[in-house]
DNA sequence: CGTACGTTTGACGTCCTTCAAGTTGGGTGG
DNA sequence: CCACCCAACTTGAAGGACGTCAAACGTACG
């Protein structure tokens, strides 16, 4: 078939487009998550110019570099820090396959540090390339505008459990909300999940030190909730989890999926 | 002269669009901060279906109620507070006049309260009319997208200060950000501005306690930074102010403004 | 003039941090 | 295969930041 953006941006300066990637699954995870219709996932596929494969810890984005484009994580688990000057890490968001994650209209300055916490795979829509497709596609803006009011929807629990919750609620909300979207990624089973954070990346996301963060997670697993351990999660009382946390998770607009 | 968006709708459902309101002032702001030019500010004000005038303290929205349309500030100060089951608060976001305050691609249940902190003025735009508007013109889809972002960079500002900030810092950061945004609604002279919100709400909006939220206050006054007094805020040294918080404007966008 | 609300102050308790010293376990080089 | 190493995890003790409670004080408003 005829893939549309493609003959319309054929001749211009677009030359990548024409090179239909292998590696678009994490691309076709973002678009389908943003509810797109065939062709306009077709397109936003075919913008996509760059794949990297990165190792684990290593750094996707730096805290203070200007944005190129749309970044998309494809596949592994990556991070969004605030490093602040006196060493001091307030974790701003995790990100799972699908995520776009530097969703914003205007390019500035990146106000945080984007990481791979494990291996991982990330695509890029170059800039101009977006602008043609959002030129093209009025919808992919309206996709983009809900990508960042989805985040901000997190982002905003998060605001709440740091302002009123204490560590043990704080620990537990977190928990539910990471499974809870990891499954919905397709990276965990029912009770169990890879959990590839470490203590002190869960305690720089709660805003307590790494030694609180361990006797949380002791008390959680005392409490017959959950257990840590290894690198995998299992959720043991996942009602009673829930309750701890106070966790509802329909501002993770994630209905149905 | 004609206006496209009147001649563009009328004879349908639009009745309302034809009656030129008198109290355009606070979405004409809201227009200008979006960087609509004068045919999309034109459209924009004629969408509006309502004014509401609000008393001190009334809330302009509840928690957990479904979105009506877009509501926009014009005059006055408001705030978006979550209040949880056992009563505590945390505040989410100050809004000051030409500010959105429900600003999402999607109708859904209010995660937080509006609330009217002064006496102010509402503006609304119902959700019919503003589908028909962002149709007409993309460039409003992307206004309320940049709208949103820009929500987002403060939302994400306070998560790192009640992640890793102690209270005074927090303190110190709170104020320079409502100063530096109501100096930017034309609420402010050189060294004071009115400052309505009461010590609990600082303390609702900063994650700590009433209590904790005076004596900081008086500790930013003893310093000669700060001080706050029956409605109004003075800056006293507004470099030391901005070093204990470490403030940097430039997440708020306003650059130039 | 009384009431309601906001602010101020002190005393005391708790949550969480910091520091310092282990322990475990996975990876690497010999 | 073993010794080593490093990162992550664990534990205890002590201190500080902040919360809670209770009471007093000021001030606007009906």
């Amino acid at each position: 078939m005829n893939d549309p953006i493609r003959s319309a941006l054929s001749g211009q300066k677009h030359r990548r487009f024409a090179k239909a990637s292998p590696h678009d699954h994490g691309v076709g995870l973002f678009a389908a998550n943003c509810l797109l219709n065939a062709e306009e996932r077709t397109a936003l596929q075919g913008a996509i110019s760059d794949f990297r494969d990165l190792a684990r810890g290593e750094c996707i984005h730096q805290q203070g570099a200007r944005h190129q484009g749309l970044s998309i994580l494809c596949q592994g688990v990556a991070h969004a820090v605030r490093v602040m000057a006196d060493g001091r890490q307030q974790i701003l968001a995790i990100f799972v396959p699908g995520d776009a994650m530097d969703c914003q209209p205007i390019a500035r300055p990146a106000a945080s540090r984007l990481c791979a916490i494990t291996a991982a795979q990330v695509a890029t829509i170059k800039p101009a390339d977006l602008a043609d497709l959002m030129q093209l596609y009025p919808s992919i803006v309206s996709a983009l505008w809900r990508e960042t009011a989805r985040h901000a929807a997190i982002q905003q629990e998060w605001l709440v459990s740091l302002g009123r919750q204490n560590s043990h609620a704080r620990m537990a909300h977190f928990i539910c909300e990471v499974w809870t979207r990891f499954s919905a990624a397709g990276l965990a089973e029912t009770d169990v999940c890879p959990f590839p954070l470490t203590q002190s990346d869960i305690a720089d996301a709660l805003g307590i030190s790494a030694v609180h963060a361990n006797r949380m997670l002791q008390q959680l697993r005392q409490e017959g909730l959950v257990a840590l351990s290894s690198g995998a999660l299992h959720i043991i009382d996942r009602t009673g989890l829930h309750e701890a946390a106070s966790f509802d998770p329909s501002y993770l607009g994630l209905d149905g999926r």
